[in-house]
DNA sequence: ATTGATTAGTTAGCTATCTAATCATTATGG
DNA sequence: CCATAATGATTAGATAGCTAACTAATCAAT
């Protein structure tokens, strides 16, 4: 019954323990979250790609790429195959960087979801899975 | 794993359904709820308690509740024993107007959760509980 | 009774997200 | 080969949330 209306303050409140845990680098959480998919992937991504990766929309990474970029974290690199696209490469500051965010953020979510009741995870996981599915069908299929 | 990362886009999703299935009423689904809310209470609550409810700090009821006043759905009322305080309550209009919204909600959130594997709903419930009190001490606590 | 702390609501300004529209480039189909 | 459609990134403008700071009113304590 609660359960869709605790969705939004849980989601606001792991937001604000990641601006928290990153504040001392002086990156939001969104912005840690850009470094350290970007880390994680081997190849440097297209921007639309690291969005979908992120959940977010295209329009919405441009702000946090901007920022990634004038604080020499991340450089957009033109594509040489099509024109109209960039690369985000981290620059070895960067990498160095989405390292110790990477750290952080592991510690903040083990302190978060430990001790937890068995298979809780799990469930919320496949949960969390289907109603997100769900929703992207309602959109797309009804629409 | 990806369970926190899950929470922000399912709750957009959420919020956007009831968007939309609330445009045709002329209201956001956060207004939506303020009215819902107001009319399950048998008491006008005053701001800060209708915000605690919402799950909302009460800066950001303020807007809302600014809208919904000026079209005529809510009133805010001087609370007789305390001038610093005002008292919500739905107008005739408010009134109807939230019980059509509340029955259109319930079946979007039908649509949503029906279906889904047994106790799913409750794992998530206990789950998301956990870690809003989590959030809650560690902002209170540490901090 | 006056001073000081707290509380209710508001305002101002910030962030992160969204959609719709635009520009440049690439792909496609007569 | 050219016209049209589709794609990648961006810009513009909207919304909902936040914190910090402010006003007015109430409470508490000497």
């Amino acid at each position: 019954m609660a359960l869709l209306h605790l969705l939004a303050p849980v989601a606001r409140g792991w937001r604000q323990m990641g601006d928290a845990a990153l504040a001392q680098f002086g990156v939001s959480s969104s912005a840690g979250w850009c470094l350290v998919h970007l880390d994680q992937l081997g190849e440097p991504p297209r921007q639309a790609e690291l969005a979908l990766l992120l959940d977010i929309s295209p329009p919405s990474l441009v702000r946090t790429l901007d920022q990634l970029q004038v604080a020499g974290w991340i450089e957009r690199i033109a594509d040489p195959d099509d024109k109209r696209s960039n690369r985000l490469a981290l620059t070895e500051a960067g990498k160095a960087l989405a390292e110790k965010i990477a750290a952080r953020l592991a510690e903040v979510r083990a302190g978060l979801l430990c001790g937890l009741p068995d298979g809780a995870v799990e469930v919320g996981v496949e949960l969390l899975g289907l109603l997100s599915l769900r929703m992207a069908e309602q959109r797309a299929g009804v629409g």
